[in-house]
RNA sequence: GCAUGGGUGGUCGAGCGGUCAAUGGCAUCGGGCUGUAAACCCGACGGAUUAAUUUCCUACGUAGGUUCAAAUCCUACCCCAUGCA
């Protein structure tokens, strides 16, 4: 019996609408994923998560959790969804991620990754065998691998050589993770009825790399599924590579991803790429750019994004977006907004990632709804059409 | 009234004869953020003009003066702070 249960609802061109059933909630999807690196989504409660914004699934990050508070306080706490309340579906990313953002502070080998922590300068130490152990104190739904994620403009042979180190480590990931599901290590477990379609263990995911070459993607994609994971995932885009690199290779890439399993495309991203990549058959995203941005004044609207520091939203009473049926639209204006983010006031940060948010997971529903319908052509275009008014749209 | 210290660009505050349109903080304006070292980072910030790190104008309380040259030195005045009457 397999840990996650997936199901197709409907498709139209590469695009797929389906639930995945994970041990703690249903999915649909497509998904975008609110990134809670920390063990929480920057700036939004979990009630609002629950209720108003239904996100059914979250990230959380191994080595940030790792540092601080630590896998063991963690795993004594019960498990990262008891001890932050989350009881929906959690995705723990790998740590592998950090290899790439945090070059400066870390030494590669085949063993593993040294950090350097940026939090005291202490040496940590991160390879596929230590991400599995802690990702089980933290009993995530979903366990990624530990993998190497290449720069975006990685030439043939950087490449090469980090997806090769990448399928390794694949493999020694699915090891140790099977041993530590059979040895009860995952603090997540849940015990479901006889009658359940699925396990009650943490599913593990791979990650197809390979940079901007196609021939390794190709090459990737064949070692992630020779070695066989609950989902496959597709890292290493959005790190540097241009925009129309990352529409190719998903565009080659997720058609040959296994059907009968969800495709993850890793860190992406705008609204237009979640458009873009759902149209080429991917089916579950996270990024934090809604969050980020919102934190920063940037808001994501049907129209386009805007920057709520401008002068001109100063007396605007119109909401972030007329069409958005959020709470933060129904009741803020764009000045009161301005008003907040310039008075330095954290107020502004947390409604405006809110309703980021809220236009991610409300897009996703329109998107599911249109894949069901047939429609998703159409409301892909008119969807990319609209957020070209962005000049427009401030002067709403 | 006397004594002392001080009056600098939106603001606070450095500068104390030339390299000063004047460091820096804040404010303001703009840009960026894609598996979160990020409530962060970058840029602009007297006015006009130029292809330009170009040229010009106006500025360091006010008015004079010294000097080749003054935000910087001198004189008078005005104002502020503190102390003494």
């Amino acid at each position: 019996m397999k840990p996650v249960d997936w199901k197709v609802l409907g498709t139209d061109g590469e695009a797929r609408t389906g639930i995945l059933r994970t041990r703690r909630s249903e999915i649909e999807t497509p998904v975008f994923m609110p990134v809670g690196t920390q063990a929480t989504v920057k700036g939004v409660r979990f009630e609002w998560l629950e209720n108003e914004l239904d996100a059914r699934i979250i990230l959380g990050n191994t080595y940030h959790l790792f540092l601080r508070p630590g896998p063991e306080i963690i795993r004594n706490l019960g498990g990262l969804h008891k001890f932050s309340t989350w009881n929906r579906s959690l995705l723990t990313d790998s740590g592998g991620f950090q290899v790439f953002s945090l070059s400066d502070l870390r030494k590669l080998t085949e063993d593993g990754v040294e950090f350097k922590s940026h939090l005291d300068g202490s040496k940590k130490f991160l390879s596929p065998e230590v991400s599995m152990e802690i990702q089980s104190a933290l009993g995530s739904d979903i366990v990624m691998v530990f993998d190497e994620c290449a720069p975006g403009d990685a030439d043939i042979a950087q490449t090469k050589t980090s997806l090769e180190l990448t399928a390794r480590w694949a493999l020694r990931s699915k090891a140790r993770f099977e041993a530590l599901q059979t040895n009860g290590l995952d603090s997540g477990r849940v015990e479901l009825n006889s009658d359940a379609i699925i396990s009650g263990r943490q599913a593990l995911f791979g990650i197809v790399q390979g940079a901007g070459h196609k021939n390794l993607r190709r090459e990737s994609l064949e070692r992630t599924i020779e070695i066989g994971f609950d989902g496959y995932a597709i890292g290493g885009l959005s790190v540097g590579e241009e925009k129309r690199v990352m529409y190719d290779v998903v565009e080659y890439t997720a058609p040959q991803m296994p059907s009968d399993a969800p495709r993850y495309l890793m860190g992406v991203g705008t609204p237009e790429d979640l458009i873009e990549a759902i149209y080429r058959g991917v089916d579950m995203f996270d990024c934090v750019m809604p969050t980020r941005n919102g934190r920063t004044g940037g808001a994501f609207t049907s129209n386009g994004k805007l920057n709520i520091r401008n002068a001109k939203f100063a007396e605007d009473s119109a909401p972030l977006d007329p069409e958005c049926p959020c709470s933060v639209c129904a009741r803020y204006s764009r000045a009161y907004l301005r008003h907040l983010y310039q008075a330095g006031e954290m107020l502004a940060a947390t409604l405006i990632s809110h309703h980021n948010l809220a236009f991610y997971l409300d897009t996703m529903r329109q998107v599911r709804q249109s894949i069901k319908l047939g429609e998703f052509g159409q409301f892909r275009k008119k969807f990319l059409s609209k957020l070209q008014n962005e000049d427009e749209a401030a002067d709403v």
